[in-house]
DNA sequence: TTGCTAATTAGATAATATGTTAAATAGCAA
DNA sequence: TTGCTATTTAACATATTATCTAATTAGCAA
């Protein structure tokens, strides 16, 4: 199952934290890297789990290599997980 | 944080699984082990996994033992995955 | 080329998760 | 009590995950 991944990176707190960061755009690794008393290769192996979950999407540029949000990966693990629990889904995109 | 405990449980497909034939109503562990190609322990394994995150419920009846989906809590881990995506919340109960 | 910065990959190790069989617990009924 | 059924707990083996330091790759600029 492609979500099967996608809901494996979610269990760990820190990738779930890196995934908020990049509601808003993109962000490098550096600038990700800066948010956690952790060294940067343990970050780089969680970008490459949410990457191989296709949660986030990588873009280098110079030497800089930008994450962003894949946000259709993200709608499609939140309606599996409404399928999961039954959750009413709702058609409107209101408020 | 009360959540980090579910999105572990629901790292597991079979977990994930269990939790859908919970949809519908309380089944027996026994009732939920017969779909499984696995042993009951490892089962009850999972149940336990599931409980301690609060997804769900146990009640003994005789000598089974019913669980039941915690739908509070299930709720309360769609919101929280809303909230890791930026995803946008919806107020009607419609359709 | 050399040097610098950004980031990943390699390799080791510790911690956690998953599954098994065997044993224990709990309820019910003869 | 004894015996039967349902289920969990214990003990343990193995697989996976998380983390670190050290080494490597990649880009850019003098």
């Amino acid at each position: 199952m492609l979500n099967s991944k996608a809901f494996k990176a979610l269990a760990h707190p820190v990738r779930r934290d890196i995934l908020k960061r990049l509601r808003n755009g993109r962000l490098s690794a550096g600038e990700i890297a800066e948010a956690y008393d952790m060294s940067k290769p343990s970050l780089s192996t969680h970008f490459a789990v949410l990457k191989q979950a296709r949660l986030i999407q990588s873009e280098r540029k110079g030497n800089h290599i930008y994450y962003r949000l894949n946000v259709t990966v993200a709608d499609e693990v939140v309606s599996a997980l409404m399928d999961v629990f039954g959750t009413q889904k709702d058609n409107h995109k209101e408020k």
